[in-house]
DNA sequence: GCAGTGATCATA
DNA sequence: ATGATCACTGCC
């Protein structure tokens, strides 16, 4: 049997290296943290989703190396934060091999259900776009307990990338627990 | 159901 | 420079 000792541990880039739909999954029940001027925020991750790279339609990749997606093709563990709609940032983090075009996109922790809901609610924008995850970011996430069901579901708001990419279930979401 | 809101990107 | 689009939310 596995008791937690001593502090939590941060999750580091080695974790992030992976496919994007491994670490999505993997993200349910870690622990979102947030510091912002030494008031410590704990959320648990309850819902992802993984945008798997260039050849993924529902990518921002996908359109290739821009401004904006440049971001993506930085190392595993970078945080990436988009504004959208005019109104809302986007928390997303990084994932592969540094290079390779691929996120996770964090859309619910704690109680905020909603990807633009729990950005506002931690205070995260464009500030953090590039940073690492991690102290001195202010935002890092950290091992969590083991956790129960997940629901596999296609992504949502992704129609644009058509039938086949929007129908992939790259959503994951933690059930509830009974 | 759909309006709001402004960055981003393709097109020119 | 212009216009379509958008990994959303809240209100009808």
């Amino acid at each position: 049997m596995s008791i937690e000792q001593g502090p939590p541990s941060i999750l580091r880039s080695v974790f992030f290296e992976r496919p994007a739909d491994v670490v999505a999954r993997e993200l349910l029940g870690k622990v979102l943290v947030r510091n912002i001027k030494g008031m410590r925020i704990a959320l648990t991750i309850s819902e992802t989703e993984a945008y798997l790279g260039p050849h993924d339609l529902a990518c921002h990749a996908a359109r290739g190396r821009t401004p904006r997606t440049e971001i993506m093709f930085g190392p595993p563990g970078t945080l990436y934060i988009y504004f959208v709609y005019g109104l809302h940032w986007m928390l997303n983090i990084v994932t592969g091999p540094k290079g390779y075009a691929a996120a996770v996109l964090i859309r619910a922790a704690g109680d905020f259900s909603g990807p633009g809901k729990l950005t506002r609610a931690l205070a995260i924008d464009g500030a953090l776009n590039g940073r690492r995850a991690n102290l001195r970011s202010g935002l890092w996430i950290e091992d969590g307990d083991r956790v129960g069901k997940v629901l596999v579901t296609p992504r949502i708001g992704v129609g644009y990338a058509g039938s086949h990419w929007s129908a992939r279930k790259l959503r994951f979401v933690l059930a509830l627990a009974r």
